[in-house]
DNA sequence: TCTCTTGCCGAAACCGGTTTCGGTACTCAT
DNA sequence: ATGAGTACCGAAACCGGTTTCGGCAAGAGA
């Protein structure tokens, strides 16, 4: 009885600053420390200072929730998962979410996720955690050409910031990574090692990057001078399955390539396998080139050609990003993009002067 | 100017239903609303059917926030990320957070995660979502023997389970997967098939599982009637790489084993790598065991025997477990178990007759 | 010198809930 | 009929903040 007693007013006291508490020390009114923390106008910076410095001293913290009855905001970023349609993202999201929470917390925001199995449930998650205030905004990973969250939040006014451009962007901040130039890249850096034919393996049409990543691709064969066979060309393709039959395709046709360009690492590394099924030792017979920096690239044989998104870094920038857009900064500001880096390995090499034979 | 007023006036509005609304609505005041809801014993059966009905229909869903600024509690579980160590968590991780997630909302509770790079801000990640409020207990994953985390809670008096069972886990709510009975039944599943040398390689030794998983192997070869030979034990294997050199090691051993129980599926596949560099084919010289399920172990040449952990499942079971702690039900009543399911694949085969010959 | 701003801050209402403290009406035993 | 419980609910304080409103003093302009 007395140990409980002891407990509850324990948790009840446990040594948390109020801004009563703060204004007692300072000889001024709840009003003034609540200004003054917030950095309104009408205070002066004298005053402003010595309730800093005082929150400072005693460890002053204000509650969020305690503001969020009156403001509705929670100081919170919304995350809301989908594993309906593949585990493609299994790989980043680890160190996504570090990128997030890092990006999140130096601000003093937190992150609130929740994960949904099916479609249906992905709007009904959002207007949950929206009718209950548990996010001020939503972190969108893998924006889709055309997008329902996006039209749910806007409708509703709601802050959000996308993980990839859409088309019809207007009105929404965003952080990529240039899917395009590193397709481009790709294209040109196999051109130069003298391939001419060159196929191309393109992601989940859903996705708005496949767009852009499709349309770098031309303009790499198009800059190094070479022409595109539709037949060299797959879309849709997300896992390492997928890639395997499309490669398989592509090999399979008329008048082969002797690289392929994919836009997703695990379609790279299935086209390993139908080259393998093939007789062709790649990096020789056949170079590939990848697209996400996924770890198992590195290990594979040989290692992959591939160009590295730092997903770690596209977390703290959207957590950013996503704060300021709350904090009512323009538009205009909030979109970034960053290269995503070119990591030479074994799996593209010269092409081959005849036409591989194949030894199946 | 009317525009911005107007989308003001409407965010305010914004269809939320108040405690008052609800008081006006009945002709009841705010304390009988609040008291129905909450299943207070000093409202009558007839009040708090009407007020739940009427909350039924008018939508009312009392805000977690406000309640907060009372009652000190948000409604929300806290789950600290670690990934300063290694990355096995990240195959895990999708499904567990689908699982957490899935487990907190349908009882109306929200996640909120961070994740730390190094083990110096763990600690202190946990005192700042203590601090302010973001969370009213937490999901301690990866139970370590001797848990920082646990000490810290425990002082503090915050709710928290564990996810795997520790040795002084009196005093803990914890969730397990029984990893010993697994690593038995992987002995015993091995000497049926003739084998009588039997290598094992454990886990992280700072992990609570490093033990039990030891003892169950042990048992497993007493039942069996087989003697331990300690040169075919390694200890302390995590990632691939360890476990090919674990493998290495046991292998290249004067009597070398015909099998090899792993307590981590990575480290089965790391064996598979130091068997192909012995020549010894996977399922003919050599058997292999592991555990966890990773999706890499279906895809695997051969595919790998394993036993499956369903990491969604035990997301879901610790969440509940968590919310039932928090609201006060007595320890005894929140651990659980469950066993892991054992998948044949072809990784494990008959003992070979003779000695086999390596064909390196 | 007198009014008009302007800068700065206090007083008090307010946000959406919870909880304490009574108070009324009704039952039941005396 | 009376006193004591008991069941049920209203009134009001309270939680930790924010925000509106207004007031005072100092400086500016006339």
């Amino acid at each position: 009885m007395a140990a409980a007693l002891a407990r509850l007013t324990d948790r009840n006291a446990r040594d948390r600053v109020t801004i009563s508490q703060m204004a007692d020390a300072l000889g001024v009114t709840k009003s003034t420390v609540s200004r003054a923390m917030n950095g309104y106008p009408d205070i002066s910076e004298a005053t402003q200072l010595r309730v800093k410095r005082m929150a400072e001293k005693m460890g002053y913290h204000p509650l969020s929730h305690a503001q969020a009855i009156k403001t509705g905001r929670t100081r919170s970023l919304g995350l809301v998962l989908q594993f309906a349609d593949h585990d493609a993202q299994r790989p980043f999201l680890a160190e996504f979410l570090a990128g997030l929470s890092s990006g999140a917390s130096t601000e003093g925001w937190t992150l609130t996720v929740a994960a949904t199995d099916n479609h249906d449930e992905l709007i009904e998650t959002f207007r949950t955690i929206l009718r209950d205030g548990k996010a001020d905004g939503f972190i969108l990973p893998r924006a889709l050409s055309d997008d329902p969250r996006v039209r749910l939040l806007r409708e509703a006014d709601v802050p959000f910031v996308l993980f990839g451009r859409q088309e019809m962007a207007d009105g929404c901040a965003w952080f990529d990574v240039l899917g395009e130039d590193a397709m481009r890249d790709a294209v040109l850096h196999l051109a130069e090692l003298g391939h001419r034919r060159i196929g191309f393996i393109n992601g989940g049409r859903q996705y708005a990057y496949a767009g852009l990543r499709a349309r770098g691709f031309a303009d790499g064969m198009a800059q190094a001078g070479l022409g595109i066979d539709d037949q060299l060309i797959a879309t849709d393709a997300m896992t390492l399955e997928d890639g395997a039959r499309a490669a398989a395709q592509i090999l399979d046709a008329p008048d082969p390539p002797t690289a392929i360009v994919c836009a997703v690492d695990f379609t790279a590394l299935g086209s390993y396998r139908a080259a393998a099924e093939r007789g062709l030792k790649i990096g020789r017979d056949l170079s590939i080139v990848g697209y996400d920096g996924i770890p198992e690239g590195a290990y594979a044989h040989p290692p992959l050609t591939t160009f590295a998104v730092d997903n770690r870094a596209a977390g703290v920038a959207l957590a950013t990003l996503l704060i300021r857009r709350i904090k009512g900064e323009p538009l205009d500001a909030l979109r970034t993009t960053v290269p995503a880096t070119f990591v030479v390995r074994s799996s593209t090499g010269p092409a081959p002067t005849h036409k591989p034979k194949r030894e199946l």
